[in-house]
DNA sequence: ATTGAATTTATACTAAATCTAAATTCAAAT
DNA sequence: ATTTGAATTTAGATTTAGTATAAATTCAAT
């Protein structure tokens, strides 16, 4: 079916887009206001799922409360610094060879894997607390 | 500092430790009122925290609105079934080498991995739909 | 027995997200 | 141009999972 970028999901899509962090729907809400549109609360969430469902955006599931929005759609994986609460992408793939090595021991049929990981961040490696 | 057990904490402990699914906190205290205790609400909750600070259970965040409590704390991953809901363990470690390659590419200090897999169980596998 | 720190209880509250029903939009067909 | 109807948006209520708070209780150590 033919995707319909109503003026409110474009909206929403160019904020995920235009983010370089990984917003959450209330970062989404919050810029949206600050670029002069007000969306109904259950309209964002609706859009978000939306894009998500039709592959423009991601959505991701950090372990935090909110889930957060990433624009990029490719297969990665993300990590979060237990310092600052930064998130960044992870490209580095798991091997082919540790997935079959899953299968094996869970005799699961294995779709993905999503990965997230937690670390100090560059920045706050060198900062002093 | 000395763990204290007190009844509350022993009694939701057991629970966990009995259990051969991945039960959340609302499963928990069903359990509960099934073995005849009547804890508040609270309690439980801050029972599976002290339990986890404590590194006797371990808290899996995988994606779904509520934690579930695991009785393993070595360190493993968890596949969860699409067709049924069930949740396997995965002992099979990943490889260190992918850690480095991510620690490389990001430049962090890379803590841990939670990994959290999705596909098909075996029972799901040969069952028709 | 008395103190006091830790714990439990009951309840209120919060955050994130979903649901619902009415109002609105908008393309397609008269 | 108007009508129709499906999709969408809106506003607000509701749900779910979990946290916060203040009073009551427990319990070990004086």
């Amino acid at each position: 079916m033919k995707i319909n970028l109503t003026t409110q999901r474009k909206a929403v899509y160019d904020i995920i887009l235009q983010a370089h962090d990984h917003p959450t729907a209330a970062d989404v809400i919050e810029r949206l206001r600050a670029a002069g549109h007000n969306f109904a609360y259950g309209t964002v969430y609706n859009s978000l799922r939306y894009l998500t469902d039709n592959d423009l955006i991601r959505e991701l599931k950090l372990g935090e409360a909110a889930s957060r929005y990433d624009a990029r759609t490719e297969d990665h994986h993300h990590i979060v610094c237990i310092k600052c609460g930064r998130v960044d992408e992870v490209m580095t793939d798991v091997p082919q060879q540790w997935m079959e090595a899953v299968a094996e021991e869970t005799g699961y049929v294995v779709h993905e894997a999503t990965i997230n990981l937690e670390g100090v961040c560059p920045a706050c490696k060198t900062s002093k607390p």
